[in-house]
RNA sequence: GGAGAGAUGGCAGAGCGGUCGAUUGCGGCGGUCUUGAAAACCGUUGACUGUAAAAGGUCCGGGGGUUCGAAUCCCUCUCUCUCCGCCA
């Protein structure tokens, strides 16, 4: 959520940023701006008249103790009289903060400076590029042909358990999700994350906070019964851990890391992009989550990138990062980072994690604060990025890994998958 | 699922209809003393809103009610703890 101030401080920067998201109607603005000063004006108004409440009711107090009941008896009359105006203004004063609430909860973050002008996938700029191609045997399958073959994955099986989208990994399968899961975790907290394993399902205000909430409602699984709802990425309940606290500042940066299942409706996705490991309803990922000072989260974002990076060159694939344009970016995110790996056997480059830093999007909604060395309290800014997404990764490593003689597994994981290939069963 | 107890500032914990935004202790910050530190002593220390700065307003788990006046009384919801039941 934005803050009013930063958009009543400079209203036209505010919507060309908006238009650069491609948010459609950045008049908004001007809305928020104008029901703003209403709350002001009305705020006030009720206020001289609530301290005229308060001030008579003093007296009256006072009066009754000197047992003068008669000016007291006056006196309570004027109060009623005074709350006969008091009333509708603090309805009146409740209905404009909810307008104002609800409608600046709509608006996006704002992109960076540095974020560039664009509207789709197309127009994302590519940083840099690394990692290690290697030659493929001429058979090379994709992983969906390949998790067959070495029965990793039963799809059909796992339709036939819930639905379409909820993989069934067997095996080998199974195990590599879980040594790729541990891989992750210890990489994080090497780095001085803190690792949390943390509730599965959210309840709406936490949902809220992190910006999942009013925009993607329909995109996540919801418990009719309990209203929770299934979490679309650990980022939501960890982030949620400094909900509604103020921090010292000399406890930051925070730096979590979490694994959990992942649950996404993707209601509308169909297609190639969705077969195999591409995108499923659940899957599974380990992310890192950090909560800093507006001076360091620049910074921390690079250092966040950096750290996602060293993890994906551990793995041995090629991969490219790209740095998000205006209309490919998230709701919630002021820059976004990509990280991509090259699948070989699809010739086409799959989103493995995403790096971004919310500034106080996220902590506005959250009122997550620390004090600054002046004794003020500020607002937070929260990062996060995934480190990494599971199926697409095991979709690349089997696919970049493949030879003739079975699925190489990449030094790093070996100590975790206890064998340093995937043989044919 | 059933019964009971509770929810107050960073923490602990008073407060039982007006003088309570809240006693006190701990912690934090500033100072005195000290070569320095500890101890002791003195002062200071909630959030939000509002303003040029004040004043003013709101907040004692959430919501509603009674009253001129509510942290205090009533209703309701949520959560925590203890006991019982069920269960991995």
């Amino acid at each position: 959520m934005l803050q009013v101030s930063v958009l009543r401080n400079n209203p036209d920067w505010a919507k060309n940023r908006l238009m650069l998201k491609g948010f459609s109607q950045p008049e908004l603005v001007d809305t928020i701006i104008a029901l703003d000063d209403q709350r002001k004006k009305t705020q006030n108004e009720f206020d001289l008249n609530q301290s005229q409440v308060n001030q008579a009711s003093k007296q009256i107090g006072a009066l009754m103790a000197k047992g003068e009941k008669q000016e007291a008896e006056q006196l309570k009359a004027t109060v009623a009289q005074l709350k006969t105006t008091l009333e509708p203004l603090k309805e009146r004063m409740q209905e404009i903060e909810k307008q104002l609430h609800d409608t600046l909860v709509l608006l996006p973050n704002l992109p960076g400076e540095a974020v560039p002008a664009g509207k789709s996938a197309e127009d994302n700029v590519v940083v840099r590029e690394g990692g290690i191609s290697k030659t493929l045997p001429a058979n090379a399958a994709p992983h969906w042909d390949l998790i067959n073959q070495y029965r990793l994955v039963d799809f059909e099986t796992g339709a036939k358990i819930t639905g379409r989208g909820f993989p069934l990994y067997i095996g080998k399968g199974a195990k590599l999700q879980r040594s790729l899961v541990q891989y992750f975790l210890d990489f994080n907290t090497a780095a001085g994350y803190t690792e949390y394993l943390p509730p599965f399902m959210v309840n709406a205000e936490s949902a809220f906070a992190t910006g999942q909430l009013p925009d993607k409602e329909g995109q996540m699984y919801y418990m009719e019964a309990d209203q929770f709802y299934l979490i679309p990425t650990a980022e939501v309940p960890v982030t949620n851990v400094y909900r509604d606290t103020i921090v010292k500042e000399e406890d930051l940066p925070i730096k979590m890391t979490a694994y959990s299942p992942c649950f996404r409706r993707e209601a509308g996705s169909f297609g190639k992009d969705v077969r195999g490991l591409n995108r499923v309803h659940q899957f599974e990922k380990v992310e890192i989550i950090q909560i800093t000072t507006p001076q360091m989260s620049y910074t921390v974002l690079d250092e966040m990138v950096a750290h996602v990076e060293q993890l994906v060159q551990s793995l041995e694939l090629p991969y490219r990062i790209l740095r998000l344009c205006g209309g490919d970016m998230g709701f919630a995110s002021a820059i976004t980072y990509d990280f991509e790996v090259f699948s070989a056997a699809q010739e086409r480059w799959l989103e493995v994690s995403s790096v971004s830093n919310f500034e106080s999007f996220q902590t506005n909604r959250m009122k997550c604060r620390y004090k600054d060395s002046s004794g003020k309290t500020q607002l937070t800014h929260s990062l996060n990025g995934s480190s990494l997404a599971l199926p697409r990764i095991m979709a690349c490593l089997l696919e970049n890994h493949q030879t003739i003689s079975g699925i190489q597994i990449p030094a790093v994981l070996q100590p975790y998958f206890g064998s340093d290939v995937i043989s044919l069963p």
